[in-house]
RNA sequence: UAAGUGGGUUGGACAAUCGCGUGGUGUUUUUGUGACAGCACGAGGAAAGUCCGGGCACCACAGAGCAAGAUGCCAGCUAACGGCUGGGCGGCGUGAGCCGACGGAAAGUGCAGCAGAAAGUAAACCGCCGAUGGAUGGUUUUGACCAUCACAGGUAAGGGUGAAAUGGUGCGGUAAGAGCGCACCGCGCAGCGGGUAACCGUCUGUGGCAAGGUAAACCCCAUCUGGUGCAAGACCAAAUAGGAAAACACGCGCCUUCGGGCGCAAGGUGUGGCUCGCUCCUUGUUUUCGGGUAGGUUGCUAGAGGCUUGUAGUGAUGCAAGUCGUAGAUGAAUGAUUGUCACCCUGAAAAGGGACAGAACCCGGCUUAUAGACCCACUUGAUGA
RNA sequence: GCCGAAAUAGCACAACUGGUAGUGCAACUGAUUUGUAAUCAGUAGGUUGGGGGUUCAAGUCCCUCUUUCGGCA
């Protein structure tokens, strides 16, 4: 209940201060997200090319030994997810949902973390013969060098 | 019981927590493509390859000709098919069964390396022969006979090479030979009988036997195919550029009741091979305001649907009745974790592992991938009664 | 999703109308040179992407699978 509440807070804050920080007039979705309950609405996501583009334009990269992200702060109070998994590292339409499910996942219970940043995941070769536990455990570790370098970029 | 053949079914179940998509319900909100609550539903037998056939949409409700392509024993099924069913023929297998692009070479053109005498219409060459004719010699009863030559000729048995060489075997016959004659086998044609037909025959007659192969070479014959594809198409509509629609007049000729009508010429547009045909249009004035990119909405799922029973049929399938039944995403949902149970595999145990694979407008097929499990029918062998 | 193109030696490409799979570079051996390069002479290297069919004979014709590349918003 607690959580909740402070989550309701949360979004309430993020209603006030997101009409300032918005500069693209094409984030006019529901701002209410809730961070702690780990749910995946369509504003957490990316969806158009445009948007895509803007995440590539300007960004850092993470990369580890499975996953490559590229991150770029958003300034929203939420973060949002993009895919892009290509066919040529992924041939087969049954590791490409795999894949993709695992990163919607991962991303859903560890959002509070990654709040004000856009991120895209691509893939390597190769990733349809790991199983899915080291798969979300590599997703993880970057998720705390983002953090670290949230900071970083803080200051 | 072992090996096998054909066909069919299935492709783990349940629960909890956290999530996703769609639908409709309620509450909230100025509105909603928002939020919240709870409900229902949410991948396959191949969803795959895109190899065929349709539906649907637009372009003439789909036209003509040429080109191009596809199919190809017969009959049926079907919306249609290159699919399926049944039958015929040929081949393989002891058998259950399996496989077959399986029309035409007597319309024409072309092709066949090497080897071989010769590779296509019938001959030449090497051979064989010396009956008949001829030359020479001998014998002679002066009728002729014998020998030699290989000149005219007669042959196509033999040439062992090739993937393929102009019916096969045997006997007769002959100078040597030859379907030259005969017997059997094979083949063609006609009749008869069976069959809807393909085709078949212990049938009858007839022909001495013609017509080599290749059409997944060109080709001929028969049948079929218009093009493009949901990124089709329809609607709303920021931006940008200036036009768009309607009415009237309008190139040349003819007619005219002076309203107009008909024909001709040139160019463009759409039908994505070409020609024709068809559609809309060409330039000016007036009036009206539309047109359309990004983006969005729609098309978007109930359909040649499944199952059961009955019935017609050998069968594919048809008919009738009953019954079941919401996947519709669009940077793209159908998931993750945990637990219990069941089956199988590895392992002494602990434990570990569980096939191929993911809808994108929808259907009917084909092809390809697939751990296993189960069922039915049949064949062959062994053993026992 | 729809539509198309290609696959030949280590690499880049040929091979006509079915009839012995070749060319250049690279590799190896020898000669030349004190030695190397260059040059000259020679050699080897191919299941023609896999499988099946037609044919006497298939890189070529037909079917099917695999892989690669491209176009359509």
């Amino acid at each position: 209940m607690d959580s909740a509440s402070t989550s309701e807070q949360q979004a309430e804050a993020s209603k006030s201060d997101a009409p300032v920080s918005l500069k693209d007039e094409t984030v006019e979705l529901a701002l209410e997200v809730c961070l702690d309950c780990q749910d995946f609405p369509k504003a957490t996501r990316l969806l158009s090319p445009k948007e895509f583009q803007h995440v590539f334009a300007n960004a850092k990269k993470f990369a580890n030994r499975h996953w490559t992200f590229i991150v770029r702060a958003n300034e929203l109070p939420y973060p949002r997810l993009g895919l892009a998994i290509a066919k040529k590292q992924l041939p087969k339409a049954v590791w490409r949902n795999r894949i993709k499910r695992l990163a919607r996942e991962s991303f859903r219970q560890h959002k509070q973390p990654l709040a004000g940043y856009d991120i895209v995941v691509l893939t390597r070769r190769g990733m349809e013969q790991v199983d899915n536990q080291t798969l979300v455990n590599s997703f993880r570790h970057l998720i705390r060098k983002i953090e670290r370098s949230n900071t970083k970029e803080a200051k």
